[in-house]
RNA sequence: GGUCGCAUAGCUCAGUUGGUUAGAGCGCUUGCCUCACAUGCAAGAGGUCGCAGGUUCGAGUCCUGCUGCGACCA
């Protein structure tokens, strides 16, 4: 008749099997072309990558919505993929080679990036499997790569149709370089960080006059070897006579004049600032305003370059021998000892200061002048600026949207070649016998394939190499050796994964897609920059809303780092408390606007709740007949309304709201909302109260029909998997599937092709269970029956004591307490009940009012009469006190004349309410008091 | 330095447009192996909503200042 399942939820038991069966079935693929589309595309993850709590979250959160929407009836597409990220992967691969012995040069570049595609076979879908045990249902036949072929013609076609209209160029320009990454790096790709330096203060003699001079302060001496002029604010009274004349640069021999420039701050060192145009980004403008030399004094590894000082006249050049080849710190060291022996070097004081690190290796990067290619970004980014104004792009929460404004505004050009080997090379090709004068070789390869390009050399920008030359005719071509930032590549994604520059039926269905779920950190990295290409590519946004969550922190509140030791593992906290338990956490902590901090104890006690769940199924498997199980959906419709009892009628009320509620928190991206909804209605009303007075209905207790009862039982727990399947896909589907099966294969409730719970429709709250009078009456009844069990605990009664209770309950709610009374005998385990008459109260009685009903449990001993005094008299004084408050609303006139009329009425019933309460409780008192003092029982 | 955000129970956090006696989970205390669940049941303790002003009949909620913390940008 009825079936059993295991006592406790074993997730072990469960996770294994379902995510190959819905992979299998289909379920992951787009299946509804006329239904309304619903599409997402992953943040790609790095290759380099394996699972950590931020993809953890990240996912979690997009398969909520899928999961959601395609129960919902849309055509759901969520495209998985990943990124090839061009530094990171670099780094490994390199360091691999490292521990071999090699180094990429000695290897090559063709050998080179075959050994990364090689390590990218073997290594670069770890993280999308790790992130199949999350239960992600992702359309893995559409999975993407950023270096793919598709994508590559992609990232082609974008490059020659932004070529082509303008928007890219070629400089040589001061840009952040990574001197161990070798590369140039985007503006958003250092990382401020302040840190402890000193402050050099270096006299630099007047030429003309040596005995004087001006002090320069400086965090960084060794650049001085670059420095091309001193700089003074024009309204400084200090300098006035020094603006025009020359000093002479220490150590290099240099004569260099003093400018006056107003971006100079006199309260900083000394208020005399040295000019250094070829490796400090405001040095290089004021350079270009007074037309200064740029002077680039290292080499790519930021090291001291002989080369740069050459070609200049300077005194004796021994100076240099001690210099070349030192790398950045040496050369500070030398520098200031240099100074130091000269009686140059003033003071040093301690000084904290941000400095620009590289955001892959976190080198302290150098300001560094080379040729790079450019996207000219205030085009782009208008059009980006006015889709997020005007709200074609939602931003979730709408406080980011201020620091995307407040970027794009400032936004500058961006700087996308890099010199490294693994990404995509830039499609542009140099005729060799044209730029023959704008080719160096040069005896160091590494950063750019053994040739150099200066930035006067004219591309021929196309998508393959070219025949002839369309200048001189000549066939001999070599390609632009850089590669291009893969953010280039990434902001093509939301059109590139769906078949772009092709016009695919993908594109047209799903283009733009619904909704973009990211963390914050790279808001600027790849939300906006998707927006700016999206819009300039397609003519279109890429997505409708931009969701995004906050950081996973631990539970200080710390953000979870290696070196920190604080790190939670996603798949080890899934593989000890379940996946469903952990999902389930991080949608209840994922409050909008809020970081996520992670403590194992919630994990835990989410487990618990699945657990629960389990449970509430396994009473209603052992209650339920297998007939009326099985009989497929609608198992109400056979069911009279005026059947149902008040119990019923009440939880299908709750059930409803609670649908409506989680709707609504699920749509606006209120993820806890969504989870807590479901968790209270789920433990607190249908398994705390319903399933418990359906105990009464199915043992012949209440004498209405047990059928009725079971196919409302069944009713509410299926409602209750397929709305707590988003967030919980394993154990609801197991649980469902136990419910809808004989045990063996049949299947009742789903088609053979729609077998799972995943692809059954999304709970909609039924109208007709709407009732409010429902829910007010087992409002009513339940206070009634905590109120008991309160008395009884005050008076230590033990659960299994049967206690007589005396009732004085006025009008109406007497004919219904009594109607409900074997709910009284059963949840608040009363012996007999007792209604008392208006005149009559029990002499010895603990005493609770609730509403206008008194509530009396027997007194048997003196130690309860003392207890019940004292809980009496708090009682007392609390509810005087919140009379105290809502009378003097009532004598408040400018409450009276004010506020809205239900909002009074509702003061004066409560004033009512409690002044009848304290006359109870206090009648009560009196009588406790009077029977002290006669001495007892 | 600029911008933004946060401060509510021991801990982690909810609290949509101002209007029940400010809620939840975990933790804590007490009593229970009650036939779905001890991963449980029942009951309870615990808050001057960071501080100081202001607006309002009414402020956890709106405004100003202060303090502390955090993030982003330079």
């Amino acid at each position: 008749m009825t079936r059993r399942i295991d006592k406790a939820y074993s997730h072990k038991k469960v996770e294994g099997s379902w995510y190959a069966r819905w992979s299998d079935a289909g379920y992951f693929r787009p299946s509804r072309p006329s239904a309304h589309p619903f599409s997402m595309v992953i943040p790609p993850p790095n290759i380099t990558g394996s699972l950590h709590m931020g993809h953890a979250l990240n996912n979690t959160l997009q398969d909520i919505l899928c999961r959601y929407k395609r129960m919902d009836g849309h055509n759901v597409l969520w495209v998985p993929g990943t990124d090839h990220a061009g530094i990171a992967t670099q780094n490994v691969v390199e360091r691999q080679l490292a521990n071999q012995g090699m180094n990429r040069v000695q290897l090559g570049r063709e050998k080179f990036v075959e050994q990364v595609w090689a390590w990218r076979g073997e290594a670069g879908s770890t993280i999308l499997n790790q992130l199949k045990a999350l239960g992600v249902s992702c359309d893995w036949s559409r999975e993407s790569f950023t270096m793919d072929e598709k994508r590559s013609t992609a990232v082609k076609e974008a490059f020659v149709r932004l070529w082509k209209d303008g928007l890219l160029y070629r400089a040589e320009r001061l840009i952040n370089w990574c001197p161990r990454c070798r590369t140039a790096l985007a503006d958003i790709e250092v990382v401020h960080e302040e840190s402890d330096g000193h402050l050099w203060y270096i006299r630099y003699p007047l030429l003309d006059e040596p005995s004087e001079g001006l002090v320069v302060a400086t965090t960084r001496p060794e650049t001085m070897l670059g420095d091309t002029a001193v700089a003074v604010h024009p309204d400084d009274k200090r300098y006035q006579h020094f603006i025009g004349r020359r000093v002479r640069l220490p150590i290099v021999g240099r004569s260099i004049p003093v400018i006056s420039d107003s971006f100079v701050d006199r309260q900083f060192g000394t208020g005399a600032l040295k000019i250094t145009p070829g490796h400090d980004f405001n040095d290089f403008e004021i350079g270009e305003r007074h037309g200064l030399a740029r002077i680039g004094i290292f080499d790519d590894e930021a090291r001291i370059d002989p080369s740069a000082f050459k070609s200049e006249d300077l005194e004796p050049q021994a100076w240099l021998s001690r210099y070349a080849l030192k790398d950045r710190f040496d050369a500070r060291r030398l520098v200031l000892e240099e100074l130091e022996e000269k009686r140059l070097l003033v003071k040093r004081e301690p000084y904290r200061h941000a400095l620009g690190r590289c955001y892959r290796c976190s080198t302290v990067i150098e300001p560094y002048s080379t040729p790079q290619w450019f996207v000219k970004i205030k085009p782009l980014a208008e059009p980006a600026i006015r889709a997020v104004k005007e709200g074609r792009i939602r931003i979730i929460p709408e406080g980011w949207a201020n620091s995307y404004f407040a970027w794009m505004e400032n936004i500058k050009d961006w700087c996308i070649s890099r010199q490294i080997w693994w990404g995509h090379q830039i499609p542009a090709w140099y005729c060799q016998s044209c730029e023959a004068v704008n080719i160096s070789n040069q005896a160091d390869p590494v950063a750019s394939a053994g040739f150099k390009l200066t930035s006067e050399a004219k591309p021929i920008v196309q998508h393959q190499r070219p025949t002839s030359c369309p200048r001189c005719g000549g066939g001999k071509f070599f390609q632009d050796p850089d590669v291009l930032d893969t953010w280039f590549s990434s902001a093509l994604w939301p059109f590139s994964t769906l078949g772009w520059p092709e016009r695919t039926e993908d594109l047209k269905t799903f283009y733009p897609t619904s909704v973009l779920v990211t963390g914050f950190d790279i808001l600027f990295f790849w939300v906006a920059r998707m927006i700016m290409m999206g819009i300039k590519l397609m003519g279109d946004i890429p997505f409708h809303d931009v969701y995004i969550h906050a950081l996973v922190r631990d539970q200080e509140g710390q953000k979870m780092s290696k070196s920190k030791g604080n790190v939670i593992d996603p798949l080890d906290v899934m593989s000890r408390y379940g996946t469903d338990a952990f999902r389930f956490t991080l949608a209840s902590m994922t409050a909008i606007g809020r970081d996520v901090k992670l403590a194992e104890e919630r994990i835990a006690g989410y487990q618990n709740f699945v657990n629960k769940l389990w449970n509430a199924a396994r009473f209603v498997l052992m209650n339920v007949d297998q007939s009326v199980r099985l009989e497929g959906k609608g198992y109400l419709e056979s069911v009279p309304d005026k059947e149902l009892n008040l119990a019923d009628r009440w939880i299908l009320s709750r059930l409803a709201s609670t649908i409506d509620q989680a709707r609504k928190a699920v749509d606006s991206y209120r993820f806890n909302d969504f989870a807590h909804t479901l968790y209270q209605f789920t433990w607190h009303e249908f398994c705390d109260w319903y399933i418990e007075m359906s105990k009464l209905s199915l043992s012949g207790t209440l004498g209405d029909n047990p059928l009725k009862t079971q196919r409302v039982l069944i009713t509410v727990l299926e409602q209750v998997l397929l709305l707590l399947h988003p967030l919980m896909p394993f154990a609801t589907e197991e649980i469902w599937q136990t419910l809808i099966s004989d045990g063996q294969k049949s299947i009742t409730a789903a088609s053979e092709k729609e077998w799972s719970i995943m692809v059954q429709p999304y709970p909609k709250a039924n109208a007709r269970w709407i009732q409010p009078e429902a829910e007010e009456r087992v409002g009513f009844l339940t206070q009634v029956i905590r109120a008991i069990r309160n008395l009884r605990t005050e008076m230590n009664c033990p659960p299994s004591r049967q206690i007589d209770v005396s009732l004085f309950v006025a009008g109406h709610d007497l004919d219904f307490l009594r109607s409900q009374e074997p709910y009284l005998r059963t949840l608040a385990r009363a012996g007999s009940v007792k209604y008392l008459t208006r005149g009559e109260r029990p002499k010895r009685a603990a005493t609770a009012v609730v509403g206008t009903t008194e509530i009396y449990l027997p007194l048997t001993d003196m130690p309860n009469l003392c207890e019940e005094e004292s809980r009496l008299t708090k009682e007392v004084s609390k509810v005087e006190l919140e009379l105290a408050r809502t009378q003097k609303k009532l004598d408040n006139q400018g409450f009276l004349t004010n506020a809205r009329e239900e909002v009074i009425e509702k003061e004066r019933k409560k004033a009512e309410e409690f002044e009848d309460k304290i006359q109870t409780l206090n009648r009560s008192l009196k009588k406790i008091q009077e029977l002290q003092v006669q001495g007892g029982p």
